[in-house]
RNA sequence: GUGGAUGUAGCUUAGUUGGCCUAAAGCGCCAGUUUGUGGCACUGGAGAUCGUGGGUUCGAAUCCCAUCUUCCACC
């Protein structure tokens, strides 16, 4: 359930009820596409970081421990002790990521594992059939992301299909939610806006899915690619369209200026791989900029990765001991480093909202909105 | 002092029947890429007058002479 509290422009303070928890957004989504966030951090860790929400993913955890076997094991919340929301990707966006191993057609997409080979089958029943499965607070629709350019006539069959796969999710779930050994009776369920990059199938698209009344609307198929400008232009144009009393959320994005200028076009939800992968190669984020903690000019540093940032490696360690731990390949290094960038992300979200708490969001939006993503 | 070995990029080495060497690799260094994670990844760059000085030769990291460095053995 998702109640607005207050608007700025087009911006969004609000809030997002779940059976898990409620969210304050806007936020981000912590990625764990395989149950953990990559770099090594536990449940346990999750409220050092200010994490509000997690993010998982149907296919790599149907491939690998198996959808069954969490089921089995009381579902994804008691299986990684994390009790608070989940959101699960739906498979859609490993139809673009795993173009190599993979065929379209109406009933669904043919997948060759990408660990071992071996022949999976999902389409919209299985994947609906798959989160229910693991138990998560809210299941994706499965949709197909489209890679970046795309034909007119490509995207506008697909966008199609991904609408007809929709209304079988939403049935599917339906029937799936009123059975009495699902974990969870109240998943939610987000459908996802597509149309590549031309804006009348995205605005024609997201008027057909807001007649469904569903949970949640996502923007998806963007950061592919494409130009900022084209994702921003796109994200003005559905924003009037998709229902005001609803979570909008833009999947896979992205640098900290993508957000902001999300949030500024009525974005309430994120979620993106770049702060916890940049972390493990050494791409810190301040709110200077972002720094290479590789760089020669560090060894000797003796100063925090950031000076006034309240996570639990700056609290503790110097730049020169990150590096080191880095540069030694210690599995403590990729820890520090992405429990500093996602601590970061998630109280960059926190300052988003005081901002428009405050009614100062477009100061806070001018003056970060380029210097967070230089190199510095 | 005598005999032997050694010397090629910051480091570790490859290359020594003279020509494909305007010298190669790994690590390190530097820079870039990364957006619903097939990624602890990938791409690129800088960096060496081959210990030094002579000589032989059309041509030398490679052969010869001298000299220095380091190491080993013997006295």
């Amino acid at each position: 359930m998702y109640k607005l509290i207050k608007k700025q422009g087009n911006a969004r303070r609000g809030e997002f009820t779940t059976v898990h928890g409620t969210v304050q957004t806007p936020a981000f989504q912590n990625v764990a596409t395989c149950g953990a966030i990559k770099g090594g951090l536990s449940a346990y860790d999750l409220k050092d970081i200010n994490c509000q929400v997690q993010l998982c993913n149907t296919y790599h955890l149907h491939v690998r421990p198996g959808d069954q076997l969490i089921k089995d094991l009381g579902g994804l919340h008691k299986f990684t002790g994390w009790d608070g929301p989940i959101l699960t990707d739906s498979g859609g966006f490993q139809v673009f990521s795993l173009a190599k191993l993979r065929k379209i057609r109406e009933e669904g997409v043919d997948f060759n594992c990408h660990i071992d080979g071996h022949h999976i089958f999902m389409g919209p029943e299985e994947s609906m059939r798959i989160q229910s499965n693991l138990g998560s607070t809210i299941a994706m629709a499965f949709d197909e992301c489209v890679e970046n350019p795309a034909p007119y006539e490509y995207a506008k069959q697909s966008c199609e299909r991904t609408t007809r796969w929709l209304i079988r999710c939403k049935e599917e779930m339906n029937r799936l939610n009123s059975l009495p050994d699902t974990i969870n009776k109240n998943q939610l369920l987000f459908g996802i806006n597509q149309g590549c990059t031309y804006d009348d199938l995205r605005m024609k698209h997201m008027e057909e899915i807001a007649k469904l009344d569903l949970d949640g609307y996502a923007i998806g198929g963007l950061a592919v690619g494409e130009p900022k400008e084209d994702m921003y232009r796109i994200i003005s144009a559905v924003d009037p369209i998709a229902p005001a009393d609803k979570i909008r959320y833009l999947m896979g994005v992205g640098t900290p200026g993508n957000i902001i200028e999300g949030v500024y076009r009525g974005v309430d939800l994120f979620d993106c791989v770049m702060p916890s992968r940049n972390a493990r190669h050494g791409h810190l984020n301040t709110w200077n900029g972002i720094i290479n903690i590789n760089n020669a000019k560090y060894e000797r540093d003796e100063r925090p990765i950031e000076e006034g940032c309240n996570c639990p490696t700056c609290q503790k360690h110097s730049r020169a001991y990150v590096r080191h731990l880095l540069k030694a390949k210690e599995v403590l290094g990729l820890r520090l480093c992405v429990t500093h960038n996602l601590y970061f992300y998630n109280n960059l979200m926190q300052e988003i909202r005081n901002a428009l708490d405050n009614d100062t969001f477009d100061e806070f939006h001018d003056k970060y909105v380029d210097i967070l993503d230089t190199r510095i």
